[in-house]
DNA sequence: CTGAAAGCGCTTACAG
DNA sequence: CTGAAAGCGCTTACAG
């Protein structure tokens, strides 16, 4: 915007507060616009500790606070980091307590750091290509990007990125994510140590190489070396995990297996807990009817009655490791790509019950 | 950055995929840089038809996106709105599920009006002075700040602005809140009806003129309406609604008052949740010991045994109106300031039970 | 309908 | 240690 003589006759009235920029300091201490650069930016070994000292009173009084779009043009880059979360239209993926909670993890450490969170709720590929790319973002953080999307993703944009709960065999793939082979397998000999041999798997669909199909096979290879089989039917797929009626419906399907199913694995707390409180107003008692065990260890695993025994996984960690693996890349171009997967464990309370090897009684 | 000849150089090697710019596109399709501007900017009406569909064709197969740095510097304003969210340090206020679900909603909206949505977890008045000023946002939208600091916040920076859940004597606010007031009043008189005459609070501090100050006030009115004071003792105050420990404390202190309280209005539903399981695993039973009712009708409230009784507020909506109302400001400058009060309802569920009027009975 | 000029507020690269 | 020049990719304001 021009600074044409009616604009300012405006601003006379407007009383819109002036924008300070380096100029208007450079001026004020009697110095070049870029020793006032050099101050701004830490840059003190190239500037007189006394200029130093009085410039910076001044960016003070003044209350300068810098021009992060003109800085980013100038530098080509930004200070923003893109977080890219998968949203279905019409749901709202941040109703999942795993998600709010893990971003508001992410965002946090980023702001640690010095970095500023954009957040993109993405639902086709053009959204992460425009994201990407229109604000020069310096990184990016992806949570739940599926294994065929990341290739696409990697040839959009060349800046750092690092992606977490994604399975991928592409190489130099920065990444964080937890051991979802052994939460499955965690489920399924808990269950088979308390004498079930029924059992149902719920989740989302398990779309190849996702988070939701490596806790399956960990699930299913440890039944089978117990020599169970799931039967198809006893595999409740989910389109979605956070609309209410969906997961009623599930309920109902799970309520309707009474007597020839003694135990489900539920991929989700948010999900068991719905599955809790849906079951009981059935009719149906967890864990004297069905047992059920949940995953993530969130807060609302310890909300319901009975309490879940579920598949912890530590998502500030999860977070942090994702933010710092981003960081080193940032600070250190060469630095390589990183990869982490952090261990899970079952945390034993009330909602699975002990049963006869006939899987009847107690 | 300058395009030096060593920077072409080493572009030969890595490979960076070229940025595409307007002048880029104006070569190709020989006119100048503003014919092209207009295009990508919808003036149609300056562009001749032939020149607007040959420069489109070429913007999509070069897949050009506009630079956001650039055209913000040169309109002296961005597309992005910024998101204030109170922190506390070392918590994580996202893993409140009504903030969670509320900036869910929030982004979404933002992002169907083509605007993109920076989240900044303040905890100082510079970190929002900060980030008001530093990325030129359009607008602003703040959750939960108190009276006292908005005054400051209207100085810091003229754009648009948005409080939602706040309360505020500074005249041309613009607010999306609840009646809070009325909530309160809600469960006292639910309360009341069922014969309880021995009431607690269970909340986060009140502070002047918030939220939580208002909801009690409606509260305390209706007692008193009906001649029941609420004793010092029976109001708890919890220092934080997110922190497990100082929950489970507060589960303690009620689960002491067995006897001496028969009912307690928790002032959300993820608290209320916490005080069902925690009091059952004391083995006081809800509602057969202690009625409970909670706030915000959230997922949590039907997952937990018994379902609550809740106070319900619309936070889709919450969330649609505080966008729609920035959206007009920002179309047009002279918008007056808008507030909207969202009426709220109780959701009569199984956490409270009826009681004889002496207070013990059924 | 089209375009050349100036400017947004900063940084890089270089000359003193 | 300091600063004048050129440039980042766009828009505004204006002349044709």
């Amino acid at each position: 915007m021009k600074n044409t003589w009616y604009t300012r006759f405006i601003n006379l009235f407007w009383e819109e507060p002036p924008t300070i920029t380096l100029k208007d300091i450079a001026k004020e201490a009697n110095v070049s616009l870029m020793t006032v650069s050099n101050v701004v930016n830490g840059n003190l070994h190239k500037v007189s500790k006394e200029k130093a000292e009085e410039i910076k009173h001044i960016l003070e009084t003044r209350h300068y606070v810098q021009n992060a779009t003109a800085r980013s043009l100038a530098k080509a880059h930004s200070n923003i980091v893109a977080i890219m979360l998968r949203n279905v239209r019409g749901e709202n993926s941040m109703s999942s307590p795993h998600n709010a909670a893990l971003l508001g993890e992410i965002i946090q450490r980023l702001q640690f750091y010095g970095y500023y969170a954009m957040i993109n709720l993405v639902e086709t590929r053009e959204d992460i290509a425009r994201n990407l790319k229109s604000w020069n973002a310096r990184g990016a953080i992806f949570l739940g990007m599926l294994d065929n999307e990341i290739e696409q993703i990697y040839s959009l944009s060349s800046i750092p990125m690092v992606f977490i709960d994604s399975y991928s065999n592409v190489r130099q793939l920065s990444s964080v994510g937890i051991d979802d082979y052994k939460g499955g397998a965690l489920a399924a000999e808990y269950f088979w140590e308390k004498g079930h041999r029924s059992i149902a798997f719920v989740s989302p669909p398990d779309y190849e190489n996702s988070v939701i199909q490596h806790r399956l096979r960990g699930f299913l290879d440890t039944l089978e070396r117990h020599q169970i089989t799931l039967t198809a039917d006893h595999r409740l797929v989910l389109e979605s995990d956070v609309e209410p009626s969906v997961v009623e419906r599930a309920v109902q399907k799970l309520a309707s297996m009474r007597g020839r199913v003694t135990a489900a694995f539920v991929t989700s707390d948010q999900m068991a807990a719905s599955f809790v409180g849906g079951l009981y107003a059935t009719g149906i008692r967890v864990p004297e009817d069905i047992s059920i065990i949940g995953f993530d260890n969130m807060p609302i695993s310890r909300q319901t009655t009975p309490q879940l025994t579920t598949i912890e996984q530590n998502l500030s960690q999860k977070a942090s490791f994702a933010v710092d693996i981003l960081e080193r890349r940032l600070k250190t171009p060469s630095a390589p790509a990183e990869s982490r997967i952090l261990d899970v464990r079952l945390v034993e309370r009330a909602s699975v019950i002990r049963i006869g090897s006939n899987g009847k009684d107690k």
